[in-house]
RNA sequence: GCCCCCGUCGUCUAGCGGCCUAGGACGCCGGCCUCUCACGCCGGUAGCGUGGGUUCGAAUCCCAUCGGGGGUACCA
């Protein structure tokens, strides 16, 4: 073991005791049972919609037991780091209305809250487990790392760097003190105890009993002195910042599973009271015959930025990722969904996949459940930064808008379902208004063209549909209008008589009011005519007939 | 290679030894409604990965096997 003034040398003088820190950051007074949270963003891309997924179980698992739920920034890694992310990471979860009660924007009496701003913490723990002997310096080099990890899978050996691999584990002073002298860059490991083939075993709040090996690494807990600032790994973060910050359940994705024993170690060895935790499956993505962790890089409905993009709605989004985490909460109606706990218990182990067809059909049930004013509201936020020129439309018109959304929607019992996100608006609703509509050109137009109705008899049917317009009250008499010009131009009544006799006839009455619809929508698909008309009024509706009638 | 986790309709799931000839939701298919598309309503499709046990009885328990996922980094 190295002199406790060799290992002091290599520490800030003032560096504090750890006594220091346990005293500036006390236990947190809070009702029994309360539960301590925290998601950790690590800033090295953008925010997955798999991070909001556990974000949500974060701080509802703490809200719900009067704790705490606090972000703290995982930026360990700087080199990889990426521009921008934290900005886009705020905004995300700022979307989702997912404050955290501390956070590095809003402060709290654990800060700070962003690991690279705590070095100075990390070294007093650090310097204080070189001092006990449950750590040490180590100078091997990324090439004997390499060819260790060579050698133990060549002969089927475990790999890590333990036991007789860990070449500076119980180096002689000597030799760390030449080396250091010499300036060679060096790392910190944990002295892992020396229980191997021992099993461990501990409970997860999710899973339940789990039993594995126990750890035999000598898992590096602080990186190289080569750089500034120095920090530590994500192992010995974990356990000093959850610690001090007086965390009491570490929610997590489940790939840490593994390294639960090497954390237990280190709360261990740095005399910590053990954690609990709860690892949470993560959100796949179908992909071949297989599933696999839904990906950033290759899936762009991974990323926060997917569903701002297309203008989700929160509450449906919310709600669809409380369904996937308890099954308990997707059997219930959406608000009684987002306001009823998540129990850790009954989150699944599996990893579900994402379902965006099932996603888009909650959207468009909650869509349902809105009045026209919300939508409008929704829409105009989202088109503020997606679609400027939709927003200053709708600012213009926004009567119109308001009629429009009311079309089948209020005053009925079972509204239509044609909007799941704000981004879809243009395309459903867009025709309302006269400076999005995309008028038929003439009889030759494709949509029109593609019913088989000849030229002059779409004309004919046009023209005296306008001539013999009336802006009628009731949908029946409305309706008449088109079954009038429709039987005046020899149309069948229906599709069941064109059928017996093609023929006969230019087409039915459904072709005859395929032409009008065009004619005021510029689709083949639309909600009620006779509403449309009403929306528009009978001067913007028969000057949709312009070029028809001609 | 070694270690860990997981495996019910296409998807999300209910199921904790008899209530299961496996229930619900989404999707899909068909029908009704109908001037289109939706909505709504009615009906249908489809699953316990496989093989052995244990048991009067297994989706449920045990073992094996296969498949999927994760870890084995100075990434988190």
């Amino acid at each position: 073991m190295l002199d406790r003034a060799v290992i002091d040398a290599l520490f800030p003088a003032d560096l504090p005791e750890p006594e220091h820190w346990e005293q500036r950051y006390p236990a947190r007074q809070l009702p029994d049972g309360a539960k301590v949270t925290r998601f950790g963003p690590s800033p090295t891309g953008f925010v997955h919609i798999g991070g909001i997924y556990v974000a949500t179980i974060d701080q509802d698992v703490a809200r719900r037991s009067e704790g705490r739920y606090l972000v703290r920034v995982e930026d360990t890694d700087q080199s990889r780091e990426v521009e921008g992310a934290l900005e886009q990471f705020e905004r995300g979860f700022a979307y989702f209305g997912l404050q955290a009660d501390e956070d590095a924007v809003r402060g709290g009496e654990y800060s700070p809250y962003r690991q690279s701003e705590r070095e100075q913490i990390y070294l007093t723990y650090v310097r204080h487990l070189l001092r006990e002997g449950r750590a040490y310096i180590d100078f091997a080099t990324k090439d004997e790392l390499a060819s260790i990890t060579a050698r133990q899978q060549a002969t089927k050996l475990p790999t890590g760097y333990y036991g007789s691999w860990a070449i500076w584990r119980d180096a002689d002073a000597a030799d760390v003190q030449a080396k250091l002298d010499a300036g060679e860059p060096w790392v910190v490991r944990f002295r892992a105890p020396d229980d191997t083939g021992q099993r461990v075993r501990f409970t997860d709040a999710i899973r339940g009993t789990i039993e594995a090996e126990a750890n035999r690494n000598d898992v590096v807990i602080l990186k190289s002195s080569d750089q500034s600032p120095r920090l530590p790994t994500y192992h010995f973060a974990h356990a000093v910042d959850d610690h001090l910050m007086r965390v009491n359940l570490v929610i997590r994705g489940d790939e840490w599973i593994s390294s639960v024993p090497t954390h237990q170690q280190l709360f261990e060895a740095l005399g910590f009271e053990p954690i609990q935790y709860a690892h949470i499956a993560p959100l796949m993505k179908q992909e071949g015959g297989s599933k696999r962790k839904l990906s950033k890089r290759k899936d762009p409905e991974a990323s926060v930025d997917f569903y701002l993009e297309a203008g989700y709605p929160v509450p449906a989004v919310l709600y669809y990722l409380r369904g996937l985490a308890n099954g308990r909460l997707a059997e219930m109606p959406l608000a009684e969904a987002l306001d009823a706990p998540i129990n850790l218990d009954e989150c699944g182990v599996a990893g579900p996949l994402v379902d965006l067809v099932k996603l888009d059909d909650l959207a468009a049930d909650y869509v349902a459940t809105l009045s026209g004013e919300e939508i409008l509201a929704s829409v105009l936020e989202w088109a503020e930064r997606f679609d400027p020129e939709l927003k200053a439309v709708l600012e213009s018109s926004r009567e119109l808008a308001l009629r429009a959304l009311a079309v089948e929607r209020e005053g009925v019992e079972n509204p239509r379902k044609d909007l799941k996100k704000w981004s879809e608006f243009r395309a459903v609703y867009g025709f309302f208004f006269p400076q999005l509509h995309q008028a038929a050109t003439g009889p030759e137009d494709e949509r029109i063209a593609a019913l088989g109705v000849p030229a002059d008899v779409v004309r004919a049917v046009a023209s005296d549909f306008v001539s013999a317009y009336q802006q009628l009250d009731d949908g029946q008499e409305w309706f008449q209008q088109i079954r009038d010009v429709a039987a005046k131009h020899g149309f069948a009544k229906n599709a069941k008589e064109l059928k017996k006799d093609p023929d006969a006839y230019p087409g039915s009455i459904r072709e005859a009011s395929q032409i009008i619809r065009i004619a005021i929508t510029g689709s083949t698909r639309s909600p009620d005519l006779h509403s449309i008309t009403q929306a528009l009024g009978a001067e913007e509706t028969l000057r949709r007939f312009d070029n028809l009638v001609g």
